[in-house]
RNA sequence: GGCCCGAUGGCAGAGUGGUUAUGCAGCGGUUUGCAAAACCGUGUACAUCGGUUCAAUUCCGGUUCGGGCCU
């Protein structure tokens, strides 16, 4: 291992929720000298922690952690801003001549990391807005219309119902004039500078639900609550993706006094499962990791992904 | 022992003499600036036996099981 290529080296760790994915990044971290950045759209924000199972304290000290707990609650994080923190990031691991780490189960982030992104201008925030008051008054279907007439192709693909997209596309349109599928087709910019070694953890999905659902229990007696309260207490939009992190729903619900507890275990549990569910799909059929682990991370596993890349490097 | 009610897909729960409710779970998939989001797709199930009928999950009777009431 030269020192010019292993310069340009980074690791990225994907999986499903409750894999393990931390633990190896840490022990990977450890043996190679890296330092470890996150690609969790969650635990980018500050209110959260015990929730999102953002690594700890302890964890922290052991290893430079960067990316986590960075954004405020009140703040809507994005892929595009994820990625020029990322590539922050990975410049400031890499002036300390230490290699960058990135783990995280964010799809869209990691790859976006890998190939960059169409470079499609910011949708100014009052045509966004009018784009979600149309589609409120319009309905799916005649929004979808509408946009067929600046945007064929993509009213074409999408479905009445996915006001998300469909609300984005609308404003891109109508803040560029050019459609965005135009856009997307564009050369993609801002791939994460360097050679990645991609890593996927995939156990078994039985094995992810079990440790899912142990672990929104454990999460309730480390202080879920609390933490949820204190979000709970800011009053902010409930639109906002904050909010929308498992469990805060169902936290704030209990403290209402609307479900039991155990209920509110049930319920989130329930809904990491579904989250883990639609990680395993897209990993699956987008993530096309050099190294497959089929198990939950157990010690071994960083030891040999740590020869691998001494000898590839 | 007698009387009454019920028996529907993994669960909950409608309904109909012929045209497969629905919700949840499960499973599959989409995913290009809110992504732990936003979506899309997917199951003839009607306890059992016999009868009536051109046709029965639906009507009638027996059986089994469950629930309730009575002695």
């Amino acid at each position: 291992m030269t020192d010019h290529t292993q310069n340009d080296v980074y690791v990225m760790i994907a999986g499903p929720t409750a894999a393990g994915k931390s633990s190896l990044a840490l022990e990977l971290a450890e043996l190679m000298d890296g330092e470890i950045i996150n690609a969790d759209s969650m635990q980018l924000y500050a209110d959260l922690r015990i929730v999102t199972a953002r690594p700890d304290a302890e964890e922290e000290v052991r290893i430079p952690h960067h990316l986590y707990g960075v954004v405020d609650g009140g703040q809507r994080a994005s892929v595009a801003a994820w990625l020029e923190m990322a590539a922050a990031a990975i410049a400031d691991v890499r002036g300390r001549g230490r290699i960058p780490v990135i783990v995280g189960g964010t799809g869209m982030y990691l790859s976006a990391g890998l190939t960059g992104i169409a470079p499609i201008p910011d949708v100014p925030d009052d045509i966004h807005q009018s784009c979600m008051q149309d589609l409120g008054n319009w309905g799916g279907a005649a929004f979808r219309e509408a946009l067929g007439v600046l945007d064929a192709e993509t009213a074409e693909r999408l479905f009445d119902g996915d006001s998300q997209r469909l609300v984005r596309a609308m404003g891109v349109v109508r803040a560029t004039g050019r459609p965005i599928s135009a856009w997307q087709r564009d050369p993609h910019q801002g791939a994460l500078p360097g050679t990645a070694f991609t890593v996927a953890v995939l156990p078994p999905r039985q094995k992810v639900y079990e440790a899912i659902d142990r672990r929104f229990e454990k999460m309730m007696e480390e202080g879920a609550q609390q933490e949820v309260a204190r979000l709970g207490a800011r009053e902010l939009d409930p639109g906002l993706p904050v909010m929308k992190a498992i469990g805060v729903r169902e936290i704030l619900a209990f403290q209402r006094g609307e479900i039991s507890r155990l209920r509110a275990i049930e319920l989130a549990s329930r809904d990491s499962r579904h989250y883990a569910k639609r990680q395993l799909t897209w990993l699956r059929n987008n993530f096309h990791a050099q190294y497959m682990i089929n198990e939950k991370y157990s010690k071994s596993i960083g030891e040999e992904i740590f020869s691998i890349l001494s000898k590839t490097s």
